[in-house]
DNA sequence: TTGTACGCGTTATCAA
DNA sequence: TTGATAACGCGTACAA
């Protein structure tokens, strides 16, 4: 490969005009659309309308137009393209913390369906307080074109007073009159009762996530249904930091339930639970069964390997790029297909211990 | 909270003139220079300057303008701002793949660094081949001031090429001339030997990464370093795919090799041998050593707890960030502080079995 | 189908 | 210290 840089190989190129070349060299050897314009013999409107709108230049032209470009190795400015447009095809994707398992496969969904539609993603994480967040959103905002929220602690209030300013969707978490991706929850927590039941457990704890917690709340309600259904004891302990110190630190509280089964909310919870337990000698799933919700990696390493409901987070950051997509074109959303959820059995879970 | 947007609040500011109002109604509730300009009395120039260029605008004009830009709720245009500057306060971190643990350190310092100094972040995944790799980069290049490249597939010309470019900043990869930020792994791999020694392991494999990896090759040679004054002996066997599944295919060439200790290329690759070795029936370790690099998520959940060599994986993040910053104010580099790693001790490294 | 002319919102240059 | 004016590179009415 040679060292020579792309305005070198121009200025050596004998059919390129030598005082095109020294221009391009002095802008820091990027092209533009005036460049093709003149090396095309055509006019810059038209050198724009060839690359960017198909069809609307004849056929001929449009291949001269686009054999400059290559030659001059022409890449279009995003931002005077977008500030002609209002455009920045930039969509933004907001986490609370991207080293949380559980958005991985919300980021890799988003990051498919964004850049196969020519969109750049900004992954941002809002770490600390509600606050943090709205200001990181807040920055971000003029420069994209489209807000994902995914695991967010801002109230309803404050994310509907962001949506009025770009296109916004929520990922598992449902505002009124706000596109949201939510998970039919119920159909894995119906599967985990219904496992829970067959192994004979009779009372059982919810260790609910952070207060803030739509979806938290969610599940627990699934859980209350099925419960009341079945006749089986239900108690929610709670909130609890969604992480694996959270979930150590409540294993006490569980522990003075006396139930025989924990369903916890999320993986993160179920893995500390069962650290702490290990290190009080408290055996599973003999003398306590434990569930999680998300199958993060992880989940499958622990041992005993941990129950789980799984959600489809990929397909979720997919769908929300593509509502988001849609929201930009113009065009309406349309209903949602149904994010199922299924029960993954591994060996946290067993038959009841004797009361 | 109110269901206004800031549009219909101007409208109703007698303070603020109904034309002005409208205007920025009209363009969508976004405030220009030159609407404060208007409402403080100046010139547009010297709404900029004031905004943009502490100290070259008197005090009380200063503040007029300030509480013209508040009362307008403005917020600079990016794109504008980014076309004639040239600027576009974004820099990239390229990754190979956003879950994979590894990469969690430098996600996070890069994005705390990046935000401390008003730059966004965008992270993309590479995913697959070289090729998708060089075009992401390609495609982003434009919109960003600089780049860190983060686990890469590309090959030397091919970064120097990007490099050309815009300034960029390597992690774990060397480069000659460029920047890049580099683990002192001498002093982790010093430490693991030493400790294998003391166990009593006279055999040791080292299970390679990818054959394109740098740093795969630097963790071997520093290992031959060690190896060759304690008179170990060492097999490398490889190369593999940085995966479970990697780790899982790998175990029975390591096997046949006869050691007594396995040091693996990284932590994912080690938990994989290990689980091949559970299905198997060999404990470890008992009957094998293992060890690896980078101490993610998961090393501590999996039993035994998997003994690994920690790198600081989030200060070589905020340092390529800052290398970065610095390149685009016309700093010189300074010399590198070392990034050293350290050895963690735990299960699944154990006194050698008896040959 | 193509060219003309202007606007997008900001910063930079030059003059006052 | 401030104002006037010209870029930055692209898209787009409108006219030809």
């Amino acid at each position: 490969m040679s060292d020579r840089t792309h305005a070198d190989a121009l200025a050596l190129d004998p059919t390129i005009p030598a005082d095109l070349a020294e221009r391009i060299r002095r802008r820091g050897g990027s092209a533009t659309i005036y460049d093709i314009a003149e090396l095309a013999g055509v006019n810059p409107s038209t050198v724009s309308r060839a690359l960017s709108k198909p069809g609307r230049v004849s056929a001929p032209t449009t291949a001269r137009i686009h054999a400059a470009a290559d030659r001059l190795d022409f890449r279009i400015n995003p931002a005077a393209r977008a500030l002609q447009t209002g455009r920045t095809h930039t969509l933004a994707l907001v986490v609370a913390d991207i080293t949380n398992p559980v958005v991985f496969g919300i980021v890799r969904g988003a990051e498919t369906a964004a850049s196969a539609a020519g969109y750049t993603l900004v992954i941002t994480e809002s770490q600390e307080s509600g606050d943090a967040e709205a200001e990181a959103i807040e920055r971000l905002l003029p420069s994209v074109d489209g807000v994902v929220l995914a695991t967010t602690r801002l109230s309803d209030d404050r994310i509907r007073e962001l949506a009025r300013r770009k296109p916004m969707v929520l990922i598992n978490r449902a505002v009124p009159d706000l596109e949201g991706i939510l998970p039919d929850v119920d159909s894995g927590v119906q599967e985990l009762l219904a496992h829970l039941t067959d192994l004979g457990h009779r009372s059982i704890v919810y260790l609910a996530g952070p207060a803030a917690s739509w979806i938290s709340e969610r599940r627990f309600e699934r859980m209350l249904d099925a419960t009341e259904r079945s006749g089986t004891a239900l108690v929610e302990i709670g909130p609890t930091p969604p992480t694996i110190e959270g979930g150590k630190a409540a294993l006490r509280r569980v522990l003075a339930a006396h139930a025989t089964a924990v369903v916890a909310f999320n993986d993160l919870i179920a893995i500390g639970l069962m650290q702490a337990a290990a290190e009080q000698g408290i055996r599973i799933p003999e003398q306590l069964s434990v569930a999680g919700f998300d199958d993060i990696f992880g989940s499958e390493l622990i041992s005993p390997a941990l129950t789980t409901v799984r959600a489809q987070l990929v397909r979720a950051g997919e769908l929300a790029v593509g509502r988001l997509l849609s929201a930009l074109n113009g065009e309406e959303p349309n209903a949602a297909p149904p994010l199922t959820t299924t029960l993954i059995v591994r060996g946290s879970t067993g038959p009841a211990a004797r009361a």
